[in-house]
DNA sequence: TGGTGGCGCTACGCTCGATGTAGCGCAAGC
DNA sequence: GCTTGCGCTACATCGAGCGTAGCGCCACCA
């Protein structure tokens, strides 16, 4: 293993940046990873090989790719199929479901943004 | 500054990790910095001021809150009011909002990860 | 009016997570 | 048995994040 020395972030448990172990929080420690979210957005359309998903997020190194889906492994949102390809868990595709309003605002984003740009 | 050369992560430009500059790419470039969502969670009560906030997010350095809250001024999602204090602009608070789905999906993940533990 | 204390924030050195490249082990195909 | 491609690890390097110290500013009070 690449070795993560621990960090497990796992609601019920005291994690990275708070002792409570609020559940929120777990997931904002989760989350807050790099290429998390990126991670999680890309694995939508369900089972995706290793490398295939590496170069879906233009060719991220392999060695966080690989930490990132043991996070998401040891969290419960995903796991292999037989063929060692990944995909979200039943768990993982509600996070990925409540995400969904995040698209939505990235776009009025944009658009604001634009317009200030604009003017 | 503690500078952060560059990475602006604003939507219609290409970002870390993606070159297209789709905005869902924007957004998790920017929410995938470590503390920026426990930030962007701790300014939902209105205008805090810099230390205050820092405590309420188990006193992270300055440098990292001050980075953090640069890049979303920089975002137009936060602002400072006349006495200095943080608070997040309307676009900011859209934002928030659509993070809102994350808390249901956090409490359920903790049942989840609760029941598979005990059995 | 000089002292004290609190606040916003920067400086700076260190650590640890992220990056990039190389390559191993394995299975399939020829 | 050699090549090709895949899943993933090893390892060295670099940069982001962390912690501590402290500066500049303002308010309050003696």
């Amino acid at each position: 293993m690449t070795d993560r020395a621990g960090r497990p972030a796992v609601p019920g448990e005291p994690v990275r940046g708070s002792q409570t172990g609020r559940p929120i929080m777990a997931t904002f420690d989760l989350l807050g990873r790099r290429w998390m979210l990126r991670i999680l957005w890309e694995l939508r359309h369900g089972p995706v090989g290793f490398r295939a998903l590496q170069a879906q997020c233009d060719q991220l190194s392999p060695t966080v790719l690989s930490a990132r889906l043991t996070d998401l492994r040891t969290a419960g949102l995903a796991e292999q199929d037989e063929s060692r390809a990944h995909r979200l868990t039943p768990l993982g595709e509600e996070l990925l479901e409540s995400l969904a309003p995040l698209r939505i605002w990235s776009e009025r984003w944009a658009e604001a943004t634009d317009t200030a740009r604009r003017t």
